[in-house]
DNA sequence: CTTATAGATTAGAATGATTATAATATGTTA
DNA sequence: TAACATATTATAATCATTCTAATCTATAAG
């Protein structure tokens, strides 16, 4: 458990004003036990939950904008009509099971080292995501 | 190049009815020298030049559905508002270009080998993707 | 060659995530 | 405390994609 004045500390530091919104919003991104992925309905209802205090659609997507362009979260490249986001802002990789639209972490040891071998002039890599797309056992 | 007749054939193969429309998204996907990647508006776009035939909106996006099923195309796992396809269905990788919103492939032999240490119990590994995120060398 | 019909195409409406707008509220600095 | 830049909000707008249900067509059977 943080507290809240740690995540004002942390706002502001990053020179984003400190709101009732924002601070909520690093409560339920940040206190977990672990790091999860959520899309922006997921953390509605998380911001809803134990709370009458309602934070604007709007809001939430522009909180979690500036939170990503902070860093403190991570968007996920998969493909799905909802954007997925990570509170793991550490160098990983991801599962996905299509089907049930489920991610699962793949932590950097769990997947042998390896180099790109080809380069494009005039850009420079900024990530490398490995997306490992996964079914069921039981082929029907 | 390729005559439609090929196409007919290819359709009628894998189960899916010669229509004009088919045939014409064919042509156009499958007669270019070289693989390329591809959004539906691109791909209307591309159908709608050289041509006065017009193929509605939801027909296109149809036919890319029962082509992706039957592994005429894939689909590429990018973070982008619009669904990108690639016409090579070879097992390959990629860069992209957030800012230009441009994919360049990333053959396997440019990949070092890795293997994945992890598995998940009741799934199997359906796919490994790469995603090589670039940006531009000049930082403003 | 006709006909019957399952499957395909179509225009347009519906959906749903995301972004824009512009009015109101609030944190911060002097 | 005032002034102002920034944030929040409800709502509308946007835009890719999917749905609908009417029309059309490839094809298999007679």
């Amino acid at each position: 458990m943080t507290s809240s004045i740690e995540y004002i500390e942390k706002l502001r530091k990053s020179g984003l004003r400190p709101t009732k919104q924002r601070i909520r919003i690093c409560e339920v991104l940040f206190n977990a036990n672990e790091t999860f992925h959520f899309t922006i309905n997921d953390l509605i209802k998380m911001i809803e939950t134990n709370t009458n205090q309602k934070i604007s659609l709007a809001t939430v997507y522009n909180t979690v904008h500036a939170f990503e362009k902070k860093g403190y979260i991570k968007e996920i490249a998969i493909n799905s009509n909802q954007t997925y986001f990570d509170t793991n802002t550490s160098d990983h990789h991801h599962f996905f099971d299509e089907k049930e639209k489920k991610l699962i972490d793949l932590a950097n040891e769990d997947v042998e080292k390896f180099k790109i071998k080809k380069s494009i002039p005039g850009k420079k890599i900024k990530s490398i995501e490995v997306l490992v797309k996964v079914d069921s056992d039981n082929q029907s």
